[in-house]
DNA sequence: CGCCCTGTTGACCCATGTCAAAGGCTGTGG
DNA sequence: CCACAGCCTTTGACATGGGTCAACAGGGCG
């Protein structure tokens, strides 16, 4: 039951215009018009099945993407194998930026499940934002989103408790589930519990507990890798008023 | 003995193409003719004081800020008030990249001495970015740094240990020192044990018995804030090869 | 000169890591 | 369609790194 068409994984030829992503994506804010434009610029489209790297530590830096289906990690790796998860994107994310620095990547970009993303040259989207003003504000916010974000993870691993730390994690991932259309009180996360510690700096066997306490607490529902948010108030609560851990 | 003519904090003009910071700020790389076009962009330089906010989360944004002389330390509260030091920041370094994001400042920046910074309005930079390609790429790599920059804090502190931490920041800091034509031996810290134990995720006691220990060992000589780097090469030992902790 | 802020050190404790065992899901091959 | 293998998850028992609390010392500033 194979396609009978093979369909090269960098052959289809996309159009923001076209997307339904536009909203959670680099179009966001642009004027039609504009969108026109950046169709020039998103070249092709690229598969990625579960599992496989969308780049490594260490490639040379030609695009960032877009993703378009599916989602991703992307980690650090220390000499001595240790791995530090640095986040989770999902569709309509840009991945890749931290090539742009030395012309190298370096961090890794691996798919979480079988995923799509949108090649966007980076010499060409210079150029073009060099054009389009509305494009260049649009990339710097989205650069300058991903910095923010950073702080917030940083603020996570450095003052906050394992249970804090997961609500954060859980309250943030219903809510981008939500910004996509999907159920904030229900979803199925594609990332296993040693990824989720090594992105909130905890052990594995840490985050299992945690679930299993929230749900005693009847704050959640779990069931493997399917949440159900009961008490999202509940959660929020556990953010504050913490005594300072770590 | 105050000054008998008194300077608008906000009243002298800056010229990249006079400063003798090129090679770390902004203007690196750029072609002189270039710089000569940053001149125009590069509005006013203005002073802060020791403890002094050069901007606070909340704030509209309008600039960022090239470090002219002096440093920083940028921190995120919560409600509670518990801080997070997201970083320290030398001369040459870029500050306020945060604020792109959603047109507010989302963290606060705070003088660690006397210092002064260069005011570069985003509109602006914006602006003559879309016309001279090279600051365009050098202002994107400005910001892709910090997030490389970001990811290494998660690494560290998602997966390193106390004295991992202390030792990687030492060494850190002996770089950027080094940078700036300063020892990389000896150095004197501006933050206090408890803004280096924010940034590392830990608390000031422990920072302090890090230290000690560094000391006691031979890796390092301590008074108070000023450092010695005895043995750079047994610092740089203990990044490697730590069992993984926390 | 004295106060206050910063840093050091000790004793104790707790959150989280470590190690171990077992059960459930999923995918694969017979 | 079933059985098996491997991974993921959960849970328990125990260990420990770093936090907490407290006392004190040094240095710089008013």
């Amino acid at each position: 039951m194979k396609a009978t068409v093979p369909i090269s994984s960098a052959g289809l030829k996309t159009a923001c215009s076209q997307c339904n992503l536009q909203e959670l994506c680099l179009p966001f804010g642009l004027s039609e018009n504009d969108i026109d434009r950046l169709d020039e610029l998103v070249g092709t489209r690229r598969k990625i099945k579960r599992q496989q790297h969308l780049y490594r530590a260490g490639d040379l830096f030609e695009a960032i993407y877009a993703i378009r289906a599916g989602s991703f990690k992307t980690d650090v790796l220390l000499e001595d194998g240790r791995e530090q998860v640095t986040g989770f994107q999902m569709t309509g994310e840009i991945i890749g930026l931290d090539g742009i620095s030395t012309e190298f990547h370096t961090c890794n970009s691996i798919a979480l499940e079988d995923s799509e993303v949108c090649v966007i040259p980076y010499a060409k989207l210079e150029e073009l934002s060099r054009k389009v003003e509305g494009l260049q504000h649009q990339f710097h916010k989205v650069m300058s989103r991903e910095i923010v974000r950073d702080h917030g993870v940083m603020m996570l691993l450095g003052s906050m408790r394992a249970e804090e730390r997961l609500a954060a994690f859980l309250l943030n991932m219903s809510q981008r589930f939500t910004a996509r259309g999907f159920s904030s009180a229900e979803f199925h996360l594609r990332m296993t519990r040693e990824e989720i510690g090594s992105y909130l700096g905890l052990k594995l066997e840490t985050v299992s507990r945690a679930f299993s306490r929230f749900q005693d607490e009847g704050l959640i529902a779990v069931q493997q890798k399917h949440i159900r948010i009961l008490d999202g108030a509940g959660l929020k609560r556990l953010l504050q008023h913490q005594p300072a851990g770590g």
